[in-house]
DNA sequence: AAGTGGTCTAGACCACTGC
DNA sequence: CAGTGGTCTAGACCACTTA
């Protein structure tokens, strides 16, 4: 036998990438133990460590201690249509998140986790056009897909358009939180919104029961009234490998 | 001195990143060495470079070899706004891209690395509403922001629009290939762009010279003329860390 | 009980930087 | 040449899963 040249954990997460992309792995199945990785290559536990850490960073498997390494299955995606906030999903009364969701099939779910009068971050405040330290209505949401959660949102309302009304209230009433606002009179005109990449702080991983490695989308989200009022600033922390946002951009 | 509980890569790395968001290491300042963290909390090195991958992996600090691991300094986002393909723009022939850039005082440049007839990936033939295996244009673009790669582009166009035509050479003009396309009596009516978080391959991570760890945005735009044709698709690849991308949405 | 991933130690060597 | 990050070895132990 030629000796064979010794290979790093770069190379070694490489020819695994390689047998994974070609279908020598199927989606599902489990990689070699890191104990037989330390055998065939030649290489020490903690280099056997470093290749599966490689490829999990990737997304493209995932590790269960006590089971083993696993190749990914394509998650299906969820897309976020670029309609989504539109006037005639609110009168429809099923969001386009549920309607997706369910159209393939999977069970969604939103959760109202909390709702608040608190003093927000100061960016909140900037984004409302109001002065720093002046409390907002924050509604902290979970979507689920499957009882796993994919979506994290903190929505955030003026003290002075949400006080005392369905908006302080787990559920606003059909149509959700911007059926609301036209109820109390204020027509949407505008939403903007601003899109990020970046990774989980901890705490999201483990609320998004993410394998760390996996990024976020970070989305934040602005809506305005006929007369350019901030209604409300929305942050949302997705799931990256299992959403899409669609948006459609002006060309005139 | 009380016995100190011996503190694992996690707990460590916890306790750099607090010190950093306090003040204690300001941007641009250099940390401990792993040979110091190695005395101060009694670790190997192994667990020394695992604490540094850590804060690595969340863009907090940057390492250089022979150097030291240094903090961040806050990189200047690039907001790429919701107006960027609108016909102003072209127009006035100067991008939103560089106009942001230089607005920000720093240097763009947009390098076309290479333009090519080929059988592309059958998604693209799909976006594009053209029988698989039929040839296209493809024009590859690099963006940079002082002289490092930020962006990068692949633009795919029907061989039917683009054969024989500005399209197929490095400079199409001024207003770019959308004005080009309009030249060609191609009047554009609808840009959709679909937006996802992943980690780069490894070959993107280089090319945008992102420290592996930093996640990417991967956003594919298709844009169509009066006629609903697909004009072209491009596919972006930005470094998370460092872009912005905003959109309007409809509400009605 | 056997097998799994996860984490760690105590060293070693390498390529690189900066004086 | 001393100091740096990066990678590796050859073990060890732990918590967990599966049977």
């Amino acid at each position: 036998m030629p000796a064979m040249k010794r290979l790093n954990s770069r190379e070694i997460a490489d020819q695994l990438r390689k047998k994974i992309e070609s279908g020598e792995y199927l989606p599902g199945s489990v990689l070699p133990s890191e104990r037989e990785l330390i055998e065939t290559y030649g290489i020490s536990s903690a280099t056997a460590s470093k290749v599966t850490g490689l490829l999990k960073s990737t997304g493209l498997v995932e590790s269960q201690v006590g089971r083993g390494v696993f190749v990914r299955r394509r998650t299906q995606l969820i897309r976020h249509a670029h309609d989504r906030y539109a006037r005639h999903w609110r009168e429809a009364g099923k969001a386009p998140f549920r309607a997706e969701v369910e159209a393939q099939g999977r069970a969604a779910r939103v959760e109202v986790t909390d709702i608040a009068r608190l003093v927000p971050e100061k960016w909140v405040n900037e984004r409302l056009a109001l002065p720093i330290g002046q409390e907002v209505v924050r509604r902290e949401n979970t979507y689920f897909v499957d009882d796993h959660a994919v979506q994290i949102v903190n929505t955030y309302i003026p003290l002075s358009i949400a006080a005392d009304t369905p908006l302080e209230v787990a559920v606003p009433g059909p149509g959700g939180i911007y059926a609301a606002f036209e109820q109390l009179g204020h027509r949407l005109t505008r939403m903007l919104e601003e899109v990020q990449a970046r990774m989980p702080r901890t705490d999201e991983a483990q609320r998004l029961n993410a394998s760390p490695g996996t990024p976020v989308l970070d989305v934040l989200h602005i809506s305005y009234d006929q007369d350019e009022t901030p209604m409300d600033v929305s942050h949302f922390v997705l799931r990256g490998d299992e959403n899409v946002l669609t948006y459609e951009l002006p060309t005139d």
